[in-house]
DNA sequence: GTAAAAATCATGGAAAAAGGGGAGTAAGTA
DNA sequence: TACTTACTCCCCTTTTTCCATGATTTTTAC
């Protein structure tokens, strides 16, 4: 039985790639490929694709809250996420969100048939380059735990605003923005404001807006 | 008489996706790719394409720079820009430093053949939505022109050093520092170095490392 | 219901950045 | 050659962050 395949990615020329190396596939069927969520969710309405290999860059929506969206409504869809970044903070939120799979996209057709076969199987598979990032130690890569406040603090110190702002905005005291600020440098164990803002970004902590 | 085309892109999908939509155009030779811009340099000792779709994120070399020293070497070689971004800075540096044409990867079959055919005869070709970035006035292009001492100064404060320890490290004076730290957060129109590194972040003018 | 975690507030001082000026030199371009 | 751009350097003042060291009150979790 042919597994049924599904493409979201807004990149028309990865599209075609990936085409081009499943094309000669006995067990593959193509069954198209949509360029950006909407008209991923709308295509799921009516077809049902075995797996989805998923983009997490895409114009409308990000990759990683599709993926939730998408395993909720159809859990028996298998996911793979594709992208050109094997940052630990995309991978590992993509997995969390339901993916049983992720691609970086120079893969090879090896890699892509190897992933496809094996998520097929309801087994979970990571490129050796993702795997390898996951794997990486403890305090390499893990994302600090901080609270509801201090991203809050963590968001509008990124947007600029000085802890006075910050006070009047969230009505409390300018002291207490001062603690958040020195617990989120303790927790990011940057040495300022600077790095603390380039870590949170690298970690996808700060919302793109 | 067929143009030899190659290819510089360091995505495996994105060569297959190119080589699978030009395979059945019948003037057009595919010569090969290269997956990073120091091969790129060792195939053209021997070999000498027409045309090379050249990817602006290489591993080891900015595809700008790339660029020049491609045009430098081998003038009558044309380069087509190639890139997710259609950002007016990537375009305009690109186009300056000798590329004939700027086309984005989600560009249809027709539009990469046109691109192609175009700039072989020796003219330039730019990509609807890349044309448009051009055309947009400068206030509405978001990311600014910053000089090389710039983007140095910048990067080591989103490193999280101080003015002092980014002089000592270039051998500058800490005013100059000052300095290029006002102008940063000017052309970046940010209030703040939280707010400079966080906008920076977004348009990826910081190495990931 | 208690213990832990989170959120709140405070003082005071040292360090750094932000904001306002001005100015000279070197290199490349028109 | 004249002009522009990048890079360099300096002064002064105010604002903000950073650091150390406290403490009290809510929430949350077991």
């Amino acid at each position: 039985m042919a597994t049924k395949i599904f493409i979201v990615d807004d990149h028309y020329m990865v599209i075609e790639g990936i085409h081009s190396l499943l094309q000669n596939e006995k067990n593959i069927e193509w069954m198209g490929h949509a360029s950006n969520g909407a008209s991923c969710l709308a295509f799921l309405i009516h077809e049902k694709p075995d797996v989805i290999l998923m983009d997490i860059n895409l114009p409308d929506i990000n990759g990683i809250d599709l993926c939730k969206t998408v395993k909720l409504k159809y859990p028996d869809i298998y996911i793979i996420g594709l992208s050109t970044f094997n940052q630990q903070s995309f991978i590992e939120k993509m997995m969390e969100n339901g993916a049983s799979g992720y691609v970086l996209k120079n893969a090879t057709q090896q890699e892509l048939m190897e992933a496809i076969n094996t998520v097929a199987e309801g087994k979970q598979y990571l490129s050796f380059d993702a795997a390898l990032a996951l794997r990486k130690p403890e305090h390499e890569n893990d994302t600090p735990v901080i609270t509801r406040r201090e991203k809050e603090v963590l968001a509008l110190i990124a947007d600029g605003m000085t802890n006075n702002e910050i006070a009047q905005t969230l009505f409390i005291s300018v002291t207490t923005v001062d603690t958040h600020r020195k617990n989120l440098l303790a927790k990011f164990n940057a040495r300022n404001t600077a790095a603390l803002v380039k870590i949170a970004m690298q970690l996808n902590l700060l919302a793109i807006n």
